[in-house]
DNA sequence: ACAAACTTTCATTTTTTTTTGAAATTTTAA
DNA sequence: TTAAAATTTCAAAAAAAAATGAAAGTTTGT
């Protein structure tokens, strides 16, 4: 396989990815063509590579921005603007988990909190529902906190022991 | 908050969820409703509570299967099929874990170790590319791991351990 | 202050995904 | 074996999501 097969290649399949994560298919090709790219690009670049027009660009651009993974860069002497990924895939990672726990799972326990406490239970059928939410709300809770253990520790020892514990 | 307000929320809640991680609406709200069902329901009632046609609802109904975590149910002297969730939420992390670790990062570990093998690396930017993908292949095959690992262990002593020491 | 260079916005169009529903198929009880 | 009861399939319709592109807005150099 030659460069530019194997460049399109990753861009193609990482926008498919995407689509299966909630992330639509420019946003993940954009960051995928920023993330295998050794130096910023600008927009007009980007749309040029990946044959999507202006807005979309722009928009795109916006939303990994937001997540904090792409970075605006200016360049001396030129008047646009160029845009970079995040490379270290450790920071990407913490920088998605944080962004997805605020953004889904945080509301999704907030939702679970409010169902789960209902008052008067009655039936078989309504005892079954709290429990069963109620079980969903602590589950998803500590999945929460251990991610953020996760990301948190990552770089210290105490990771470090635990990949080394869980690789046996 | 009465019963049927709080249940209804919570199929809708779940189901908004459902389609920012890659599973359309009406899968995830037939999966909400039956996990906080204390019994079976036929296909009949799912069609009934969630206001969907018959084709729709045997087809996501038959996706749920396929994904392991709805299962057939028999009733004695019943002619039609009853459907119950998986209930139990480790079991269930374990399903949809394995099951999108199948369907979503093998392959895409294969692409990865496909373009990251490009071979008469000549100048910067491929070798830019390499490296970066190599790098991501590396990251998703450990995280592939740890996640298996995790699933794994749950419930034995390690992973209490380690849960524990997280915890601090 | 001007205008060229560049970016953003958003109503409209296009594409993709999901849903419907009727016909075909399968299952089962008698 | 038959036919009623139930489920599945899939072409067509509907809905939802994403992309376009031209106009509006912003920034910057002179």
């Amino acid at each position: 396989m030659e460069f530019k097969e194997a460049k399109n290649k990753f861009v193609q399949t990482w926008g498919a990815l995407g689509s299966q994560w909630g992330i639509n298919k420019t946003m993940a090709q954009i960051h995928a063509l920023l993330m295998v790219s050794n130096e910023a690009i600008s927009m007009e670049d980007i749309m040029e590579e990946l044959q999507i027009s202006r807005g979309n660009a722009s928009m795109n651009i916006r939303a990994l921005m937001d997540w904090g993974i792409v970075y605006k860069e200016y360049k001396a002497g030129e008047r646009r603007e160029f845009f970079t990924a995040e490379k270290d895939l450790d920071e990407l990672a913490v920088k998605i988990s944080k962004e997805r726990s605020k953004r889904e799972i945080k509301p999704a326990l907030k939702v679970l909190k409010e169902v789960s406490s209902i008052e008067a239970i009655k039936t078989e059928e309504e005892r079954h529902f709290v429990e069963q939410t109620s079980k969903l709300y602590d589950f998803v809770l500590k999945a929460d906190n251990v991610l953020d253990k996760i990301t948190e520790y990552k770089d210290n020892w105490l990771a470090k022991l635990v990949v080394k514990i869980m690789k046996k």
